[in-house]
RNA sequence: UGCCUGGUAGCUCAGCGGUAGAGCAGGUGGCUGUUAACCACUUUGUCGCAGGUUCGAAUCCUGCCCGGGCAGCCA
């Protein structure tokens, strides 16, 4: 008797007389003389048919095979007689291995979003949370498929570290210390006392670690979580999520934005191609027009404009916005979206922003002005691709360190690295709950994460 | 963190000053190669919590808690 997967079952070729299968009843029809039980295991969103005889002695416990029950059934694959499924299986014998009574929350009828978040350890049974995290699996192995196949080495950056990156100061902090955090205050704290002898945090980046080994490796990456302690509280935002950062060596801002394009046209492809079946079920119940705006993606090349060509179409739109649009501050999120969803309607990528609202590490353009970042805007969501190339110059790197009042010791492995063979680089963060977000149509990143950390939230 | 909005049965929601409702789920019976099955009957509530106004509050007011949306921060 070989035991089968629902999907192997499911995409057999021919009839199959001894096979065992096991997975939660999602439904059951009673009739006269046997019933209906569907059966799903996760790995498809397609359920299982099972048809049960009155005659086999197992019937007898029929009515404890509720929704939400776990059983093992052995059998006869056939052909079905009835409409809607070419395969069902002719049970043996059936076994209850775990009831679940009528308090079961997850009913035949549709749920909203915010009831199944609550039962984050149920949902993943529901369909539609079935065919998120299995795109998500296969989004993860495409990551590392698109990456691999460039010879891009993964690199593991720490979760725990000592550098707050740009001095941003929203940090999860790390210590052993107790007791005495309480207080708003920790002036008095003697952090040479606590468990790394100096304050830790969090990682919300790996950036600078990747370049590092971009330094030594010439291209690598990163997938890993990542942590904001900001008090966001958007559709867009959590504050653990996760972040694949490439880095390559000896790659301008031109080859940094290719790459950029190219991961994205490359993972809405692999999904297009791997994960037909989930996206059918997003089309239907999430967005319509998600089929349509994947393949659209693929077609066009991204818009590539300034940051000051951005704010002159702006300005030039004649569109009301409720913030003004100015050179030199940040395009905010209605500015953005214009762009993206109204004026281009297709992914854009901005880059060469003013210096001043830009990180330290960004390299200088020559006009002085500007750096040479970039974002990818995208449809719906947003940013979901920052980066930049990398200062390489040793001199400017170290004046940008005063103008953000940065203490060189605190970095100096990081400005060894422009004394040493330095050499221009750049790199970029894509958030990976981001882009299935934008894969889904799923509105929200609390449902596309498993178990979703956000501000007064960490259940699970 | 700010602004907006909501919290009524297990779920989705109606009721918006006169004392609790519908659909679905559950239960019982019937019917059927069914498939979000169908038909009939039927159980279920501190109306988020606390206070106030009123003869009377699910309904109006205040505070708190929780959810959602938007903005900022960003991926």
């Amino acid at each position: 008797m070989e035991k089968l997967l629902v999907k192997e079952i499911l995409s057999c070729q021919s009839p199959y007389k001894n096979v065992r299968v096991e997975g939660w009843v999602r439904t059951r029809r009673d009739s006269k003389t046997f019933s209906f039980i569907e059966i799903n295991d996760g790995s498809c969103l397609k359920n299982l048919q099972i048809i049960i005889d009155v005659t086999l002695s197992d019937y007898t416990n029929i009515n404890q095979l509720t929704t939400g029950s776990s059983v093992a059934v052995f059998g006869k694959l056939v052909e079905s007689v009835g409409k809607g499924q070419k395969w069902e299986l002719q049970a043996d014998g059936i076994k209850l291995i775990g009831a679940s009574d009528t308090s079961y929350p997850l009913q035949k009828k549709g749920h909203s979003q915010e009831f199944l978040r609550d039962i984050a350890h149920l949902r993943p049974r529901s369909n539609i949370f079935g065919c998120i995290f299995r795109l998500r699996n296969r989004l993860s192995y495409a990551v590392h498929n698109f990456f691999q196949e460039r010879n891009f080495i993964l690199v593991h950056t720490p979760i725990i570290t000592a550098s707050d990156c740009e001095g941003a100061g929203e940090l999860f902090r790390v210590t052993t210390i107790n007791g005495k955090l309480n207080g708003i205050e920790d002036n008095g704290i003697d952090y040479s006392k606590d468990f790394f002898a100096r304050p830790t945090y969090l990682t919300v980046s790996g950036q600078l670690e990747a370049e590092i080994f971009a330094s030594a490796f010439t291209k690598v990456y990163t997938f890993g979580p990542t942590f904001r302690a900001e008090n966001s509280n958007t559709s867009r935002h959590a504050s653990e999520f996760w972040m694949i950062e490439p880095e390559m060596a000896f790659c301008d801002l031109e080859g940094n934005m290719d790459m950029a394009e190219s991961l994205v046209k490359y993972l809405v492809q692999d999904t297009l191609v791997n994960c037909d079946e989930d996206l059918q079920l997003f089309t239907r119940f999430i967005d319509k027009d998600l089929l349509k705006r994947l393949n659209f993606v693929l077609d066009k090349p991204f818009e590539r404009i300034t940051y000051s060509d951005a704010v002159n179409i702006l300005k030039k739109s004649g569109q009301k916005f409720k913030f003004p649009v100015s050179y030199g501050s940040n395009l905010q999120s209605e500015h953005e979206r214009f762009l993206t969803e109204k004026h281009f309607k297709r992914p854009v990528t901005v880059f060469n922003y003013p210096r001043a609202i830009k990180p330290f590490y960004m390299r200088l353009n020559e006009n002085g002005k500007t750096v040479r970042a970039m974002d990818v805007l995208v449809p719906g969501i947003g940013e979901i691709v920052g980066g930049s190339q990398r200062e390489e110059r040793l001199d400017v790197l170290l004046d940008n360190f005063k103008t953000h009042h940065l203490d060189p010791k605190e970095y100096w492995w990081y400005l060894e690295l422009r004394k040493y063979g330095t050499v221009p680089h750049s790199g970029f963060g894509l958030g990976f709950e981001r882009m299935l977000m934008f894969l889904t149509g799923i509105p929200n990143i609390r449902d596309v994460i498993p178990f979703p950390r956000t501000p007064g939230s960490a259940d699970f």
